[in-house]
DNA sequence: AATTTCACCGATAGTACTATCGGTGAAAAT
DNA sequence: ATTTTCACCGATAGTACTATCGGTGAAATT
């Protein structure tokens, strides 16, 4: 019934179970429940075999964390070139947000794993993290460049830097929320997002434009200084 | 010269030597370089002795995690009362969001201490971090409410819940960025959190006010679709 | 058919840590 | 002055994990 599988391709097999197991236990008890006994039980091989495959457990996180950085990258690439051909206009604004948000989500374990190692002095995967962090800044600095912010002095590349880091914080705490079942709807979450940021990008926007900051009605601001902000 | 201490003021000392010095491990390694080792010898006592002052290390994160978040809290009211007594009107929109700042700021190691412990599963401070996270967030809707915004029907509620969670995360990012030295000025990093919030919250105004919702002329709206945004 | 290769196995030495034990000396109580 | 208490010590048994070793059988090569 089964083909009897070449040497290579059971190697290759169990090597993709012990990925797989890593992730698995990497996600569900974090980076101190691993280790070489589990990652091999849960492959259905001897914890010595391990390292047939792997030099130790620090070339598997290497590994892990190169595979999971490049489909990420390519869940992000797919989801932006699916954007760009159904624009929609009025969506636009909000599929920026929108897709980092689906990104994350697709991909829970790697999302959270991503969360944890990012402050952890003793993870192996912080420069995986720090990656991954850093992607999504670029990512959204470039979406917002396309929608028309641009920053042109070092006060204001600094603050579309915050900007973006902040933004950026927000969607993987709602992404977070989403997935723990908080927030269902995660349009509401991209809606929230593209909120938060339009009230933050008014302080880039009047560098360039001639009569902005002028206020609608009908608000009752904080105080009579204006937006209440310093420059 | 040095003042003989009595048995129990020296057993005391010894307790808080072990606790400060779990807390320095802690931050500077994270919770996977913690041991009763290490903790004992910083500490300038034997390992053995360890379990005279705690039962395991559970106890002492749980003692520590007690007392931090009680200094916490102190930090927090300190700040809020001193921004009751000094107004200062024009800023103290700013205020609302430089408050939790400070405190994030006042103590860095505990905010990446709680920053990682927050979603590791495996983390004896799973509990502190995430009620630390509640109490910021509580303390934000509250100023919220102090500010004008209410939630009347569920979906504001939740939209609220939202703000505040996505706030959070970015008061975190930027303190972190703040005490890394990229954001020097932590004025800046409550204006860009003032923004963020400003734009989120007219998501809530419109239900209260008469003729909100219109936005001021000048500024390239992405469509033709008001404002964007889904109802 | 004979030989070589190698993925996997069990056994085990080495490392790091936890938690308990009996012993000790100085403080505290009598 | 004598006894008791107890914070601290060194030693050690027990646990969990890492990484290496020689052995084995089936696939691959010759």
């Amino acid at each position: 019934m089964t083909t009897p599988l070449s040497r290579s391709e059971a190697k290759d097999r169990t090597r993709r179970r012990l990925l797989k197991a890593a992730l698995t236990i990497l996600d569900q008890e974090g980076e101190a429940g691993l280790s070489t006994v589990k990652v091999a039980r849960a492959a259905g091989i001897a914890q010595s075999s391990f390292y047939v495959h792997f030099k130790d457990m620090q070339e598997l996180l290497r590994v892990l964390a190169e595979e999971s950085g490049a489909r990420l990258r390519a869940s992000m690439r797919r989801a932006r070139r699916r954007a760009r051909e159904a624009p929609g206009d009025l969506d636009s604004h909000r599929e920026t947000f929108r897709i980092p948000l689906e990104a994350a989500c697709r991909h829970p374990e790697l999302l959270r794993i991503q969360l944890r190692a990012r402050h952890d002095p003793s993870s192996l995967l912080r420069d995986f993290a720090v990656e991954t962090a850093r992607a999504y800044r670029e990512h959204h600095a470039a979406d917002l460049a396309a929608l028309g912010y641009t920053a042109d002095d070092e006060r204001d590349r600094r603050r579309l830097e915050m900007i973006a880091e902040g933004i950026n914080a927000a969607t993987n705490a709602l992404a977070i929320g989403h997935l723990e079942g908080r927030y269902p709807d995660l349009d509401e979450c991209a809606d929230i997002l593209t909120a938060l940021s339009r009230g933050a990008l008014r302080l880039l926007r009047h560098t360039s434009g001639g009569a902005a900051q002028r206020e609608s009605g009908g608000h009752p601001e904080p105080g009579p200084g204006g937006d209440g902000l310093r420059r």
